[in-house]
DNA sequence: GATTTTTATATGTCTGACAATTGATTTTGA
DNA sequence: TCAAAATCAATTGTCAGACATATAAAAATC
């Protein structure tokens, strides 16, 4: 899969692959316990420093954990959902932000993505999911709702949707292109009539995998679409202007 | 987005979580050079080995660059596709490998998020792209190719057909989806009428993105998702006789 | 003016030590 | 004998100080 071939980087770094390697490969178990840090200094022949910074590298990652005291040591982590989904809401955030990606681009994705829910979130949804939809919908209606705590109300409403698809690894995918999208939508001032409208298709949306209508879900998914990025530019061109 | 009101864990982990939350709010922006390593342990009251170990957790995420040398330092790096790719397919493939995921859910999901991009890519692929889903089907219908190898073109023509819909935020999102899959499909053993049915298959995709007809590339999708769950059902039942 | 040498600054690595945590062991007391 | 308390041992977390190495800028040299 990767160019393991050719050690690269500094000391850290390379015993830190070696170890992910053995880890991706099945050679390290889950909650496989590794050698004491001292013993892996004397394996890999270099000072107990180096390998900390090799093992804090995996941590990051969530590849390990580590205990202390007498039974303590670094053991193989068990990688559960909220972990990946913490690690792909950082990346994608900051993939977008870094990456000059217009509104349209990653609406496009995003979009795209949900749609590709709907079928089964229509086939699947529990009541749960559902109330979930209407809760966030009341929520998105009440005046004196800041845009933050609007926009924030909007992902959990698509992430009621997408986990309706009861499909765990699609949920962990879509996590990353619904909740990188908030801060690009936290730039957007939603007036009184836009939030309506938003909600109105908020409601179609619900009612349509309610009645598992799933062709339904699809259309209003896409006319939010296209009403998000009008709203969008209307922002960017109000900004050029000044 | 998170809780980072209460300070956890090692030392080394909290500084590494406030670089972290001063790079995802924009207070330091790509490029921008962090004081140095002993600097920054009269900043935060630390030792300079600690603030190694946080800084390489963030090296490890692919936030920060270090170069040695006089003008050197640590550097917020700029975040790109293929860093993000890199870490999306290692997280994606340890999520799958330990948490009991079915074929059959990782296969539902995988080809639903593909069928998000036919639309698109019908419309957009280029040549290019026509010429690469070509080329890997030639290599698949090649006799003595091992079934490893088979798989890794198999996940090239995939990628060319998520590639087609020239949206890079939806090429970074399926390419966990996608390539995370691979071990997976690496467990079965293809026999040599189930690849001819398979590049028969890729033949009607590649066909209808030519012809830019999105639905047929849906219907030939869905056939081959079934198709791959049926195989990779087979290959458990005859591992579970023995 | 171009080239070489020096220098300053930074990260990379090492050694050795001590603190803190924690399960296991031993001792103590009823 | 058994339970509680004290001790022990192993391991990670942190620290201080040093040297090695890389690198760009400055200085010296031709």
């Amino acid at each position: 899969m990767k160019n393991s071939s050719t050690p690269q980087g500094d000391l850290s770094a390379q015993i830190a692959a070696s170890i992910r390697d053995a880890i991706i490969a099945g050679d390290l178990i889950v909650d496989a316990r590794l050698p004491s840090e001292a013993e892996l200094s004397e394996q890999f022949k270099v000072s107990r420093p180096t390998v900390r910074e090799a093992l804090k590298r995996l941590a990051a990652q969530a590849l390990i954990r580590t205990q202390r005291g007498a039974t303590g040591g670094a053991f193989v982590n068990h990688l559960k959902y909220p972990d990946a989904y913490d690690q792909q809401i950082t990346t994608s955030t900051l993939l977008l932000s870094m990456n000059e990606v217009s509104i349209a681009t990653a609406c496009e994705a995003r979009f795209a993505l949900e749609r590709a829910c709907t079928r089964l979130s229509a086939e699947r949804r529990s009541p749960d999911h559902l109330a979930t939809m209407r809760a966030e919908m009341f929520r998105q209606s009440q005046p004196g709702l800041s845009d933050e705590a609007f926009c924030a109300s909007d992902v959990a409403f698509h992430r009621a949707l997408v986990d309706g698809a009861q499909n765990p690894v699609m949920s962990y995918q879509l996590a990353g292109a619904v909740e990188a999208m908030q801060p690009l939508m936290n730039m957007i001032t939603f007036t009184a009539r836009s939030r309506e409208k938003i909600v109105a298709l908020h409601g179609q949306i619900a009612d349509a995998l309610e009645a598992q209508n799933a062709a339904n879900a699809d259309d209003a998914l896409t006319e939010l679409e296209a009403y998000t990025i009008s709203l969008a530019k209307d922002v960017l061109d109000a900004r050029a202007h000044r």
